[in-house]
DNA sequence: TTTTTCAAAGTGGTCTGACCACTCAATGAA
DNA sequence: TTCATTGAGTGGTCAGACCACTTTGAAAAA
């Protein structure tokens, strides 16, 4: 039992995989209690938690005293503290994130854009409607809803993480400038201009990083 | 002791951070022993355990039975490898790991054709001429260098991955037609011709794509 | 003296059983 | 019905016990 190559903890958190995955275990939902883990792994309850515990500073679980464990809802702004104090410490990790997650949402408004079906939903008028009533609208907002139309989950997912792991406060008052910049890109959109879409895009981005860095 | 609002292990993590730093140990340097550590945080030790497994997990830390724990390269962490089991999990459709490893790829000959260090460098020529003479080149290393070039570690290694769970024989067997696209490309990054490379890639790909479905 | 052997100490890996702190729902009293 | 209580379930932590492995240094052999 002791006596093997890899290491039990190791094996836990692959198990756990293959069992959230069988009982489709959905983000939110509850996983067994580390008892009844270490009961049906027939491993000893420390080493149960070692998995647990490793996975939880990953952000993928989240642990709640007298209650219990739960897949962590990717969308759940949680900052993973490690992150910030260690690996991303380095100033090139940081920016790796940043650009990482900007390729993925740079792609996805290149597919939407450039799709005659994609283009066309109803949701981008009605966010360039809502920016134009309300005078602002959230970044994530609709770079999410641009990543969902893309319709590729796994990017979707990547990005999810990135945002994550990147955490860094858009500020929403949105500023003329802004707001400029996104009209641009949701009618560069709904206009099949894929090139128009990246410019604007571009330039949003830009406002904003300009904005984090003055800071 | 036990009545902290934070998390134990979490106050742990912490606390080897600033005895890293503290006691100057670098990368490759041994770390307390998890005894010691105990005593020292006045923990007890299966919650030190618990710190150094999710150190260990992100790879952090290294440990080697009977030996100690060591510190690795921050550079080394394996968020990507870590998460990427639990994402790709579900996300089994190949169809998304294929197109977003291309979105990878895709964005690494932008940013290198449209940098004019990054398309100076000598490896393209290079390349065009092994490409010339022995008539074939491997699009892994072609598209390897690439990415190294574009100079992202997190999107090379998100590449690698992806390459590894897309994992498809890409024949070597370089036909004329082939040839052509990859000579394409190679010529457009060092002219900085971003549009022209992306196309040649595009056509490039669908050659190897169209070989994969006929299959 | 030099080399070999091997037992002890140190270290990570794992298990067990014990409490504590907290949440929630069923139970019973008002 | 409403409210208070209590007990079961769950995560948080600890202490102590073995096991498997590596290093080391002292004793034995050459």
């Amino acid at each position: 039992m002791t006596n093997q190559t890899t290491k039990m903890y190791l094996q836990i958190v692959r198990e756990l995989r293959l069992l959230i995955q069988s009982e489709n275990i959905r983000p939110g939902g509850k996983l067994p209690s580390e008892r009844e883990l270490a009961e049906r792994l027939q491993v000893g309850r420390s080493t149960v938690r070692e998995a647990l515990r490793s996975l939880e500073l990953l952000g993928l679980i989240e642990t709640k005293r007298g209650e219990g464990t739960f897949l962590t809802d990717f969308r759940k702004h949680k900052l993973v503290e490690v992150l910030s104090t260690f690996i991303l410490q380095d100033t090139k990790t940081i920016e790796d994130v940043h650009i990482t997650r900007e390729i993925h949402e740079k792609e996805a408004i290149r597919i939407v854009a450039g799709s005659t079906v994609l283009n066309q939903l109803p949701v981008w008028a009605s966010l360039l409607k809502q920016l134009q009533e309300d005078g602002s609208i959230v970044r994530e907002d609709l770079i999410r809803e641009i990543l969902i139309s893309s319709n590729n989950r796994l990017s979707l997912k990547m990005w999810f993480l990135l945002k994550q792991y990147g955490e860094e406060p858009y500020q929403g008052h949105s500023e003329d400038e802004e707001n400029h910049a996104i009209q641009q890109l949701l009618t560069a959109i709904m206009d099949g201009d894929i090139e128009q879409a990246i410019r604007s895009y571009s330039a949003w981005t830009k406002w904003l990083t300009q904005g984090r860095e003055t800071t």
